[in-house]
DNA sequence: CGATGGTTTGAAGCGACTCAATTTACGTGG
DNA sequence: CCACGTAAATTGAGTCGCTTCAAACCATCG
């Protein structure tokens, strides 16, 4: 059985034993492809599952009143759709692929089981959740108090720090498969102004765009220009508990 | 042994066996006091526990370059603050105490143990967390996309909505010790515009002020003008996993 | 009872929005 | 392989919500 999707995510923090790895093997079997553009659930909707990105990208959004959209959160593979559908039975925001996708769906009680089978790897997936929650905390703090230019920089260099995580991601070019509506939709602009505002990043020589490519010419310069933190690096392991607690009758005998 | 306050905050989504509630009281054995303003811990301090607050409000922030201060989240009695200091060495924002305060110390080692020993708890701790995210993303939505009045109806209703769930709050009333300053660094406004919109608030005769006491006269009919959902009430835990499976050697021989 | 921090009000300026038109890119069918 | 149709990108002009700057008012407390 090859690695999987998740398995590799949670590889970059953490050793895992045999066990582990089986079970978050486990959870993706059951797999599904969606073209670019689907919407996959709605808000509101009632769900049941969660899913593991195998790959491609999405976003999650709600819609206001008015009709205008927010987009909240971009998911890359080896994310996982916790935050839309854990805690209530139906869905906080609306799921809609970007590119082409393949998810993989599990119950939500197959989640549950990880958690008592597997404790490390809740308490894993729990930090990692309160780093996402950080990160949001930063996007929101960004589209309080900075103007369109930053905004902007900002994302686009939080997408390329989560792609690296994710895509091994070398150089400092990467696709951008979003409209400049997207791209205002997640951080609070019109499309003009997104226009506007991606002209005069260009105009500093700190980013390229050729068709749907970006490149960052200067990382580190533009992430100082905007006062960037990447959160999406390292997060802290040192706290979670021992392996396998549950799983293995004979180890819990000896503790 | 009296109820802890995680226990009891708790207990309004499950209901929680002797060993669990065992567990959540043995946590909340450090208890410090703080009075009104103290900074508990600056962004980017190392910092080797988390906080349960056992009464009183606070907030995390974060700083800008310029000086300006982005408020992220309030605290109130029950809440835990995970977000801040489990993913990383070092605390992703600043804590300080609102009002007078008092917090239960735990270092994140036995926050980890937890997931261990009581793996229910776990999932319904990520659970929580979940739900917080969502709010914190409907916070991003408020401030990309809405006007002050809004801004501020929505966070007075927000407030409102947490502190029923915490503080059994009867009746529509209740103080809000912050000043318009900490209103605008909440919300994304300056404290002339916050004051501005407060007025224009009080004009509507949905919200009256008198001190530092808010009353919202008419609180479905707000909620309506402004679009505003309640995440607090309820969450889902009918997908966590069977109770206390990791404690009890002898159980764990039958499974 | 002065001092300090918070609230309130006024006036002017700007960043981002709205409205609108034009150009460019791209997928599809002939 | 080109013509066409539609979506996206680009650019311009006018407007408005919120900010900035500034000053006056008010409450609480040592």
């Amino acid at each position: 059985m090859s690695a999987s999707q998740l398995e590799t995510r949670l590889s970059h923090h953490l050793d895992l034993t045999f066990a582990e790895r089986d079970a978050l093997r486990w959870l993706e079997r059951r797999e599904r492809s969606y073209p670019a553009g689907t919407l996959i659930f709605h808000e509101g909707e009632a769900i049941e599952n969660l899913y593991i990105v195998g790959s491609g990208w999405l976003h999650s959004s709600v819609t206001l009143r008015d009709g205008d959209r927010q987009i909240l959160r971009f998911y890359f593979i080896g994310d996982i759709t916790t935050t839309l559908s854990v805690a209530w039975q139906h869905s906080a925001a609306t799921l809609q692929a970007v590119s082409d996708t393949t998810l993989f769906e599990i119950p939500k009680a197959h989640f549950g089981d990880l958690f008592r089978k597997h404790p490390r790897l809740g308490a894993l997936l729990f930090a990692i959740s309160a780093s996402e929650q950080v990160s949001i905390g930063d996007r929101l703090t960004s589209i309080s108090k900075t103007d369109g230019f930053t905004r902007i920089a900002t994302l686009l260099l939080d997408i390329r720090s989560r792609l690296r995580v994710v895509d091994n991601l070398e150089g400092s070019a990467f696709e951008l498969p979003l409209t400049q509506k997207d791209i205002g939709d997640a951080v609070g602009l019109t499309k003009t102004h997104v226009n506007r505002s991606l002209k005069a990043l260009e105009a500093t020589g700190l980013v390229e765009r050729d068709g749907r490519v970006v490149r960052i010419t200067d990382v580190d310069r533009l992430a100082t220009l905007v006062d960037f933190r990447d959160r999406h690096a390292v997060i802290a392991t040192d706290w979670l508990p021992a392996v396998g607690a549950a799983v293995s009758p004979v180890l819990e005998k000896v503790t």
